[in-house]
DNA sequence: TCTGGGGTCCTAGGACCC
DNA sequence: TCTGGGGTCCTAGGACCC
């Protein structure tokens, strides 16, 4: 069997933990630039607030609903706080998302999981006031619709076991075919359209036709509706094959000078990534574009990728790089809403191939160690402490956050304080 | 005025190799 | 009449996840 533990609206939550007025009251919590609503709590749900639903409209019609920007120091700090707690129940785990774990219950003699799987919701709801909902199935696909239950069928429990053949069969009946992990909005349209609305339905389905159609893909998850598990647990996270950084801007930009700091700055945020995981990048993607809801004529999208001679995970080397394609690209005239890079050809730095044509291997090798030096300045003094110049000073373009809370679990001076009266 | 950011995997088709 | 067989690598596009 295999749990699957998702903590309940879980930006919300998280703010709600430091912040207890806002308990039982209608909120959301905006994505990046305060855009749209990605996290909205069960009184928001109720209200008819759509994830995804622009702010700039929610202000106007729900001028009551709290708001917050994305906190997500806090959200992954309170994560590593709840997965910890499972890891004094299920060992092997596999943290899926911000707020999803997986758990394999194989090689465990658990009696009863359905009181196992609450004692532990109640201990992470205790001890870190989030509140959690589980599901427990034969295959990670089956226990993503037993939580799904749990969170919609049985709230106050928030837990679900799928036990018998009989139970998974009703389950899946029960499932909206968009519902089904794997299932996004296209292959749901179409199934619908053959009258296939449901998990059940699809469960049913030849599976050659599924191979055929959606692909390997689309089997997998065929064989695990039906009990089998083909999706592997994954322990260790595995190092990342792109690695992009992208913002918007706080306010539409048309001057190139600005735009060369704001995507300085993300290619060290993204170099930075890069290092910490020992790899290198054999390319390097820059883009820049206008807003998507301007009119034609204003509309623009431009940019394109290079190849780098010699992989490199240098911050310097990439910037210069990176500036040189937003230079080539760039055209006056435009409101740019953001700019982005992508690292990709990624591999570990012990496989670097040099250029028989480099004469500043040397200099590279010098670079490569002021660079980890400058990584362990951040990491132990904060994120930077020490930046690249080309990052320019902040303020001109930096991405809206009205309403951020604090980093209560993270910042020393930004701790919760406590009167006694 | 105003609409996020970060990823993964699969397939088909073209170019190339012996 | 009749033109092989076995590969690799790369790219673009599609679909999906949170």
């Amino acid at each position: 069997m295999y749990a699957l533990i998702d903590c309940n609206n879980f930006y919300v939550s998280c703010e709600r933990v430091f912040q207890p007025h806002l308990q039982d009251k209608a909120g959301v919590v905006l994505s990046n630039n305060d855009g749209c609503a990605i996290a909205r709590s069960q009184e928001a749900k109720d209200l008819g607030i759509k994830m995804g639903h622009p702010y700039f409209q929610l202000k106007d019609t729900h001028p009551h609903v709290w708001v917050r920007s994305s906190n997500y120091a806090l959200y992954q700090d309170m994560m590593y706080r709840v997965t910890s707690i499972i890891r004094n129940y299920f060992p092997d785990q596999e943290i899926y998302s911000i707020d999803e774990c997986f758990c394999d219950l194989r090689g465990f003699t658990v009696i009863d999981p359905l009181s196992l799987a609450a004692e532990l919701r109640s201990e992470i709801l205790n001890c870190t006031g989030i509140p959690v909902c589980i599901g427990v199935a034969r295959t990670k696909t089956l226990a993503k619709i037993a939580n799904r239950i749990a969170k919609k069928k049985y709230k106050d429990v928030g837990v679900f076991v799928l036990q018998s053949q009989e139970q998974e069969a009703k389950a899946l009946e029960a499932t909206e075919i968009g519902d089904v992990w794997g299932i996004g909005g296209r292959h749901a349209a179409r199934l619908r359209a053959m009258g296939i609305d449901n998990a059940g339905k699809f469960a049913r389905l030849p599976p050659d036709w599924v191979l055929k159609n959606m692909t390997i893909v689309g089997l997998r998850m065929w064989r695990e509706l039906n009990g089998e598990s083909c999706i592997p647990m994954e322990y260790v996270r595995k190092a990342k094959k792109g690695i992009g950084t992208s913002r918007s801007f706080g306010k539409p930009e048309s001057r190139l000078a600005v735009l060369l700091e704001a995507l300085a700055t993300y290619v060290s945020l993204a170099s930075a990534k890069l290092r910490s995981q020992n790899s290198v990048c054999g390319r390097v993607y820059v883009y820049a574009r206008t807003s998507d809801f301007v009119g034609e004529a204003e509309r623009f999208a431009c940019g394109f990728e290079v190849r780098l001679i010699t992989p490199t995970a240098n911050t310097g080397e990439l910037i210069k790089v990176a500036g040189w394609i937003l230079k080539k690209t760039f055209r006056d005239g435009y409101r740019y809403q953001k700019v982005g890079v992508l690292l990709s050809d990624i591999r570990p730095d012990t496989e670097v191939q040099q250029s028989l044509f480099d004469r500043s291997v040397k200099r590279r090798v010098r670079m490569a160690s002021a660079f980890r030096a400058m990584d362990s300045i951040n990491a132990r003094n904060g994120r930077d402490t020490v930046r690249v110049a080309a990052s320019g000073n902040e303020g001109k373009w930096t991405m809206k956050q009205d309403f951020r809370s604090k980093r209560y679990t993270t910042k020393l001076s930004e701790i919760i304080t406590v009167k006694a009266i």
